[in-house]
Order: structure tokens, then C-alpha cells, then sequence
DNA sequence: GTAGGGTTAG
């Protein structure tokens, strides 16, 4: 065996660390100290970057005092691991005495200063470091380093003029410049990077191609995502991860399963993020209630189900899934919790019309004095809204805005309307869009229009519709809400003059469709919709229902059928809307006692609703229906809305 | 020394 110099010792020593072996690093380290052998700046440099990985500040601050004594208190090497070390504890000042001592500063150096300033929100300071750099140490890592801190500060401008003047400099980008680049979204045109990205060769970078097909989606551009990613030739798990949540973010549950299969396939192990990914794709209205349940299972056998970012995606699939009981299980049982895990909760609580459930989390929130903000408050006041608390729901709002000191957004006007709407006081409604701070959106006006249909006042309802059709013209909802406002007091008159105008400028009305889930298979239902297999089946039971609904009392309210016909024709419209058949379907495609899920793209109509409320006793069921404003949930001949909706 | 996945309302 050769002599063992510190040569040797250091690197094997850095060998380790640059592997990432920290503690056997660390235990060389000690090793050496104990055999009496003296480190060099490059034995340091190692030690003291192992040290910051693992978070040991303390100990490095030890190592720190031993470079000094070894006389290395102004070696390049050591000093640019702990200046990397300070920022990264973020002891501003101390990074700044180590680089201020140092007598020969390289690239390295000066790039650590920019980069650590950026990170700890200094960009002033950033910046004057990197316009006194010379030419030779300002390089492509300084000028991405800028860039990245002013995208991490909320600088998105800045962040794409630097870009700019870097290529004007003669400067090129590299694989790193480009993937910080592309999340400037919309600030940067993706069409554009991706053209900078095939000539300079990077589309095959996991890194580029990842930003690139990010960058893609959210755009809206899901076709030119998936190509950028079936062109990344070496896919790592943050490119499947990237793409899954892609999918995810436009509502492509299949798309998303299709692409965590193929990952499987493929022996590529999911991580936190590709979990939170899948079961964000699973959270989508239409998305199979089992399959999330699967994920849930999987990610547990995976131990990822403690990750914040998969508790929280569990949490939002089983509220957005209909199963709030659920919902509140993975909340109780988060090992951490963040604002938007709170938050989450009590909208959830809120969109099922448990509203004094959403209060007590918030009242837990208080005791606790957490932080809150904007979207807490319009879970809250969404709460009181769907519970009839008015005056509740003032008093929060004043508690945002006194105690919080929360600027109230557009968001929270609309939530106000709503609130005072809801409960008929449509004068203290208008008196809120008054009095806001600037001019309402077509969602207050559409807000206010809903609340004056649900309340029948006409002059109201009027005026909201003519604010909200000079804002959105060709939005169908606004034209549909009126025209069905005049056909529930039986103006028919008026309710031909809108149609005649939806003739005019060309608005075409949705179509109302109802789904339902059956043995893992989901089913799509129209009104009058006859194009099932078992379609006879289906009005067969309708049929007998129908009978057994009169047996029990009921009474069709046909102010609800808003085409002009006459009465019995009124009953059968009734009888055939979307969500029946769903229903029927439902019943006759399940074994007795199985809940039914349903979920509906337009509001659930009024008798329909009194209808499910006698046939959840009739036949014993419980059901659930997702309308597109909230949770119905029917049981023993009530529903979770208290009728109140 | 610089980079790329996620979550909240109506």
C-alpha cells in the first residue's frame, strides 16, 4: 500500500460528496482529524458543501473557525462553499464577510453572491453585484442566475428584458437559461423557446423539455406539450410528473392515467409529485370515483401519502368527488398542514352545504392563530351563503378586513352579493355592488341575475341581465338565466324577445347532460335521452316511479318546464331532465342500497330536486349530485342544501 | 455557481 497523503484522503472525500454521500464524507472527514492529517481548502470545500446539504449549520460554523485557523480563511475553494453554505441557512451577512475577505475571487465566487441574494429576495443587491462584474467572470450562469431570482421574486418583466439584452450581448443561452426562461408564463411565447430550444440542440433535454411542455399547458396547448414530451429522450421522473399534471390541469383524466400506466410500464417509480399529479387528474367531474380510491391504496403502499403535496391532492379529489366524510379523514390524519390544506377543507365543507362545519375549522383556525387569507374568507362567507347566515357572513367579512387587514377582491364583492342574494334581500345585494371600490364583473351581475330568478323580481333581474349582456354578449348562461327568470312567472311574451335576441347575435345554448358512474364505466345522459342500450329499461322505471311519487304526495312543479306548452306536456319534460335518467339508470344498474354519484354541468332544476329528496326514501338510497354550483347530498328524503341553494 | 412537476373559490 502507497503512502496516504492528503491528497488521497481528499479525494476519495470528494468523491463521496460529490455523490452525495454526506455522511460517509463527513466520517472520512473525522477520520483524517483523528489520524492527525491536515485538510486542505479542497478537503474543506467538501466537507463544508456535505454540511449544508444535510442542514448542519452549526457544525459548519465549526468547520468555518478550523479554515481559518489553517490559515485558509481566504482560499477560493473553501470560501465559495461557505458562502454557498451561509446563503442556503440564509445568514445574509456572513456570506458577505466571507466574500468581502477574499483576495482572489473567481466566477464561482461572484455567481455564488448573485445567485444566494436572488434567492433571499435581495435583487437590488443582486443586481449591483452582477453590473460590476468584468467580462470575464460575468458568464451564462450569472445572467441566468439573475433571471431566476427576478421569476422567484415575482419580477417577470425584469426577468425577460435581462433575456433579452443577454442575447444582444452575444451572450447564449443554455439548457438551464432556457428552463428557467419558459416559466415566465404568459410573459414568454413558447412557440418562440421552442424554436431558440430545436436550433441550439436542447429539445431532447429532460430540463428544456419539461419547462417547454409546462410552458405548453399553460397556454392551454396540450397537443404541443405531449409531442415536446414523446421528444425527450431520456424522460426523468419530473418530465412524466410534468406531463401527468398536464393532463391533469386540462381535465384529461384519461390522458393523465394513460401516461402514469405508460411510466409504469416502464419500471419508472411515481414520486410525491407524479401521486399529486394522478390524483389531481382524478378529481375532474367526470373522473372514475374508484380510480382515485386505487391511487389513494397505492400511494399509501408507496409511503407518499404523508407528502404534503399528496395529502392535500386526496384532500381536493375526495371533496371534488362528492365524498366530504372522506375529504375530512386525510385533513384529520395530515402529518402537515399548510394554508391551502385548511383552506381546502372549508370550501369543501362549504360546496357540501355543511356550513357549520366550515365555521367550527375556521373558528379551530383562529383558536390556533394561523395564518389565513383571501380564499379563506371566500370558503367562509361560500359557507354562510349556502347556509342562510346573512348576517354571519358580514360579520366575517368585517373580520377580514378589520382584524386581517385583507383587501377584499372582486371575489369577495361577488361572495357578498351572493350571501344577501340568496337569502331574498336583493336591495342589500345592489348596495354592495354600489359600493364597491370599482365596476362590478359579469360574474357579480350574473350573481345578482341568479338570485333575482331564484327570488322572481323581475326589475332586478332585468337590469342585472342588461349590465351582463353589454359585458359578455355571447355568453349563452346570461340569455338562459333570463329567459328562464321570465318563463317561472310565465311571461312568455318577454321570454320570446330573448330568444329572438340569442337568434340575432348567434348564442347557441348548452346543452344540459347528467353522469353517472356504474360498475367503474361512466354513463352520459341528455334530456329526453333515448339512445341508451337499456334505454326502455330506464323510462320503465321512471314510469314507476312516477306513480309512486303521485302515491306519495307529490305535486310537479311545472313553473320549472320553461317552454310554452301545456301542462301534462310540462310533466313529461320534467320527468325526462338529464339528471332522472341518470338516476333511473342508476337504480336499476346497482344493487339495492348503493349510493348513487351523479354529476350535472348545469344547476339542478327545482323539482328535480324535490323529486330526488322523495326518491332517496322511496327506494333507499343515498345520492349525491354534483350540480354546477355545489353538493347535493339526498338522504332519507332531505338534502344536505336544507333547500337552500 | 444557474434549471424543469402540485394544491385553494364561484
Amino acid at each position: 500500500m502507497g503512502a496516504r497523503n492528503v491528497v488521497s484522503w481528499t479525494s476519495l472525500l470528494t468523491g463521496y460528496a460529490q455523490n452525495g454521500l454526506n455522511v460517509e464524507t463527513l466520517k472520512l472527514f473525522l477520520r483524517m482529524l483523528v489520524e492527525g492529517i491536515k485538510p486542505n481548502p479542497f478537503t474543506f470545500s467538501a466537507v463544508i458543501g456535505a454540511l449544508t446539504d444535510e442542514g448542519m449549520v452549526e457544525a459548519g460554523i465549526q468547520v468555518h473557525t478550523m479554515v481559518i485557523k489553517n490559515g485558509f480563511g481566504v482560499a477560493t475553494f473553501a470560501s465559495n462553499s461557505l458562502i454557498n453554505m451561509y446563503f442556503k441557512s440564509g445568514m445574509i451577512r456572513d456570506a458577505r464577510a466571507v466574500f468581502d475577505s477574499m483576495t482572489d475571487r473567481n466566477a464561482v465566487s461572484w455567481n455564488s453572491m448573485v445567485a444566494g441574494l436572488s434567492k433571499c429576495g435581495e435583487m437590488d443587491n443582486a443586481f449591483k453585484i452582477f453590473s460590476v462584474m468584468s467580462d470575464e467572470v460575468r458568464n451564462v450562469v450569472s445572467w441566468t442566475a439573475m433571471i431566476s431570482g427576478y421569476l422567484q421574486n415575482g419580477m417577470a418583466e425584469q426577468a425577460v428584458n435581462l433575456f433579452c439584452q443577454m442575447s444582444k450581448e452575444g451572450i447564449k443561452p443554455n439548457d438551464f437559461t432556457y428552463s428557467t426562461i419558459l416559466t415566465a408564463q404568459p410573459g414568454v411565447s413558447p412557440f418562440e423557446m421552442h424554436a431558440q430550444a430545436i436550433k441550439r440542440n436542447y429539445v431532447k433535454s429532460p430540463s428544456v423539455g419539461t419547462a417547454l411542455l409546462d410552458a405548453y399547458v399553460k397556454r392551454g396547448n396540450v397537443d404541443e406539450a405531449s409531442k415536446v414530451f414523446q421528444r425527450i429522450e431520456e424522460k426523468d421522473i419530473v418530465a412524466w410528473s410534468a406531463m401527468i399534471c398536464g393532463y391533469a390541469q386540462t381535465g384529461d383524466t384519461e390522458g393523465a392515467v394513460r401516461i402514469f400506466v405508460q411510466m409504469a410500464k416502464e419500471g419508472i417509480k411515481p414520486n410525491e409529485y407524479t401521486f399529486s399529479g394522478i390524483i389531481n387528474a382524478c378529481a375532474a367531474p367526470t373522473a372514475g370515483v374508484e380510480q382515485g380510491k386505487q391511487l389513494h391504496a397505492w400511494s399509501i403502499k408507496s409511503r407518499f401519502n404523508n407528502a404534503l403535496c399528496v395529502s392535500s391532492a386526496l384532500l381536493t379529489m375526495y371533496s371534488k368527488r362528492g365524498d366530504i366524510e372522506s375529504a375530512f379523514e386525510v385533513f384529520k390524519r395530515q402529518r402537515e398542514r399548510d394554508l391551502v390544506s385548511w383552506n381546502s377543507i372549508i370550501s369543501g365543507y362549504a360546496q357540501h352545504g355543511y356550513g357549520r362545519k366550515a365555521l367550527e375549522v375556521f373558528e379551530e383556525m383562529q383558536r390556533q392563530n394561523l395564518e389565513m387569507d383571501g380564499v379563506t374568507f371566500i370558503g367562509v362567507i361560500s359557507a354562510c351563503t349556502h347556509t342562510g347566515l346573512a348576517n354571519e357572513g358580514q360579520r366575517y367579512f368585517d373580520i377580514m378586513v378589520k382584524d386581517h387587514h385583507i383587501e377584499p377582491r372582486m371575489e369577495h364583492y361577488s361572495c357578498m352579493v351572493d350571501l344577501y342574494g340568496r337569502a331574498g334581500m336583493l336591495v342589500k345585494a345592489m348596495e354592495i355592488i354600489k359600493e364597491m371600490p370599482f365596476p362590478a364583473s359579469a360574474n357579480v351581475w350574473r350573481t345578482l341575475l341568479a338570485a333575482s330568478c331564484i327570488h322572481r323580481n323581475l326589475e332586478m333581474g332585468k337590469l342585472a341581465a342588461d349590465k351582463l349582456i353589454s359585458l359578455q354578449p355571447q355568453n349563452p348562461a346570461s340569455y338562459v338565466l333570463l329567459t328562464n327568470m321570465y318563463a317561472s312567472v310565465g311571461n312568455w311574451k318577454e321570454r320570446a324577445k330573448v330568444r329572438k335576441l340569442m337568434e340575432e347575435k348567434k348564442v347557441k345554448k348548452v346543452a344540459g347532460y347528467s353522469w353517472i358512474e356504474v360498475k367503474n364505466k361512466t354513463y352520459t345522459f341528455l334530456a329526453g335521452d333515448a339512445s341508451h342500450p337499456r334505454s326502455n329499461q330506464i323510462y320503465a322505471k321512471l314510469e314507476e316511479l312516477s306513480c309512486q311519487l303521485k302515491g306519495a304526495g307529490y305535486q310537479p312543479d311545472t313553473s320549472y318546464v320553461f317552454q310554452d306548452v301545456d301542462e301534462e306536456h310540462k310533466e313529461a319534460i320534467l320527468s325526462q331532465h338529464s339528471e332522472r335518467l341518470a338516476i333511473a339508470f342508476g337504480l336499476i344498474g346497482t344493487p339495492p342500497g348503493t349510493p348513487l354519484q351523479i354529476v350535472k354541468n348545469l344547476r339542478v332544476c327545482g323539482d328535480c330536486h324535490t323529486v330526488i329528496k322523495l326518491i332517496s326514501i322511496l327506494e333507499g338510497r343515498d345520492i349525491v349530485v354534483r350540480d354546477s354550483n355545489r353538493f347535493h347530498h339526498f338522504k332519507g328524503g332531505l338534502c344536505s342544501c336544507g333547500d337552500y341553494w
